[in-house]
RNA sequence: GCUCCCAUCGUCUAGCGGUCUAGGACGCCGCCCUUUCACGGCGGAAACACGGGUUCGAGUCCCGUUGGGAGUGCCA
């Protein structure tokens, strides 16, 4: 075991797997699996308050989603509290650590003063060197690190390089709280040690926490683990990625009608690259990955490049397996349900099957794939209402609608060439004046229900953007 | 404010002092294939943030400016 490479994902269960989360533990696992290691999955719990079982559930749901496996159990932090707490005590024992008594009040006006002197916030270390005979009554104190004060913390990091930080703007931050449990800062340190993980590899958000944990792992004579802090994912305006953009949960990824294939590859280039290549099956990924290949500036996210992605893997794979997804996915996303319930109709399913190497090759995600079914899946026969028939400009156009329902009424064996007849069909509607499509649409709409038949045209004419003119023509 | 990090086409990136009149991918434009749309093929527009150094030689090294970002908690 000994030269094994330990790597570990540490996300905090206060929400769903994020796109950023989901990018480290993805370096975490191409790592480990690069090196023969191993990772290791540690939910980090201790703030209880915005903690919760969901949250952990979620995370590791979103991580099997994503094809990433993490080895042994789940370790949870709150559960080590005791083992954080009794390295508190001896770090106090060894006079490494001192208590303070310091009141939040006292330390806010500490932290004011420190702001308008234009200096670095910090606690000042009173108690430091101050007799415990002199606290205060009642006051619960908090046990503090003796970090250094004078010369410079370096933290050597296989991404950013050796980074330099004065000790002076170190300041002797709290290890364990006035009720007990321990901060962060402890208990990640102590738990990376006990783990025996080798390799930290984080976002570089958390660089300068990096240098106030070389402090503990010093005053307890540990070796500090390699260090890694990758590059953070912005949104596509630069600024930090925000739910507006795509920091959601990898399950909304899911949703969108995203291949775990496809995301893999398109978080593992995202800051990270192999020369020229692109497209990169997980073998591949797993024999290139390397520390010093990660570039030190953030990304930003580009959903763009991520269809065209995605495009490509739908187009590489098997129908079954695309079955397989589109059954998981409509099992989630309630927009389609309707679809959910034709694949589980032997007939419609078998259409649906015979036409997916047709469709596949058109569609970018699992979404549009089930979406553009639609003249599959839709009562038959298909045919205008009378009121859109009598609303139609000229009877060419009326003649041309009509000719193209009765091809689409004729094919009821979908086959890859009935598929692209129908295809070829429905762009002779698409090829018709937008305005005089819209206009039976129109009637249909505002004259009572529309019939199954314009519904139907409505979903063969194209999704969003149609429905999008329609609306717009209503108001 | 202070500390730290970053900086090549719109975006993701290759580049580790000369082979860079800067390469690839996504997107965009054009052509071809095609009785639609795609897919595929071919071609095109598009970048070394700025200013100083170092060097025979700088996208590549150093400094500064500007512009982004992160941290600055008894959160993680």
């Amino acid at each position: 075991m000994s030269g094994q490479v330990v790597t570990r994902f540490a996300p905090s269960p206060t929400g769903f797997l994020h796109i950023g989360g989901a990018r480290t533990a993805l370096f975490n696992w191409l790592y480990a699996k690069h090196t023969g290691g191993r990772m290791l999955l540690r939910i980090e719990d201790t703030d209880r308050a915005r903690s919760s079982d969901d949250a952990v559930e979620a995370i590791k749901s979103g991580l099997a989603w994503m094809g990433l496996h993490w080895d042994d159990d789940p370790i949870s932090q709150f559960q080590r509290a005791d083992r954080h707490r009794e390295i508190a005590n001896e770090l106090l024992a060894r006079g490494a650590a001192y208590k303070c008594y310091t009141t939040p009040e006292e330390l806010e006006a500490m932290r004011d003063a420190a702001r308008e002197a234009g200096k670095q916030p910090r606690y000042d270390g009173r108690w430091r060197d101050r007799d415990e005979a002199e606290a205060p009554e009642g006051v619960d104190p908090v046990i503090r690190i003796k970090a250094p004060t004078d010369g410079a913390t370096i933290v050597g990091d296989h991404v950013q390089g050796d980074v330099s930080f004065p000790n002076v703007d170190l300041d002797d931050f709290v290890i364990l709280r006035s009720d007990g449990t321990p901060t962060y800062m402890l208990a990640v340190v102590v738990d990376d040690h006990d783990m025996g993980v080798t390799h930290v590899i984080r976002g570089d958000d958390h660089l300068t926490n990096a240098a106030r944990q070389q402090v503990i792992y010093e005053a307890m004579g540990w070796t500090v683990p390699e260090m890694a802090h990758i590059p953070l994912i912005h949104g596509p305006d630069g600024a930090k990625l925000s739910k507006r953009h795509g920091a959601l949960g990898v399950e909304a990824y899911r949703d969108m009608g995203y291949l775990p294939s496809a995301l893999r590859n398109y978080l593992a280039r995202l800051g990270w690259s192999h020369g020229d290549d692109e497209i990169m099956s997980d073998a591949q990924m797993i024999e290139w990955f390397n520390l010093p290949d990660i570039n030190k500036g953030a990304a930003r996210f580009d959903f763009q490049k991520l269809e065209a992605l995605n495009g490509h893997y739908m187009r590489s794979a098997a129908t079954e397996e695309l079955i397989d997804a589109l059954k998981e996915l409509s099992a989630q996303a309630d927009s389609l349900t309707d679809f959910g319930r034709a694949l589980r109709d032997d007939t419609l399913r078998a259409r649906i099957e015979a036409a997916i190497p047709a469709l596949a090759e058109r569609a970018k995600t699992l979404v549009e794939l089930a979406e553009s079914t639609g003249f599959i899946t839709s009562q038959r026969p298909i045919a205008l209402n009378d009121k859109a028939q009598q609303q139609l400009a000229d009877d060419a156009t009326r003649a041309r609608l009509n000719l193209v329902f009765e091809t689409l009424n004729s094919l009821d064996d979908w086959t890859a060439e009935s598929t692209d007849a129908a295809l070829r069909a429905l762009a002779e509607v698409r090829e018709l004046k937008v305005g005089k499509v819209m206009q039976p649409i129109r009637a249909a709409l505002t004259g009572g229900l529309p019939s199954p038949g314009v519904i139907d045209l409505m979903s063969i004419l194209g999704r969003e953007e149609t429905l999008g003119r329609i609306s717009d023509a209503l108001q």
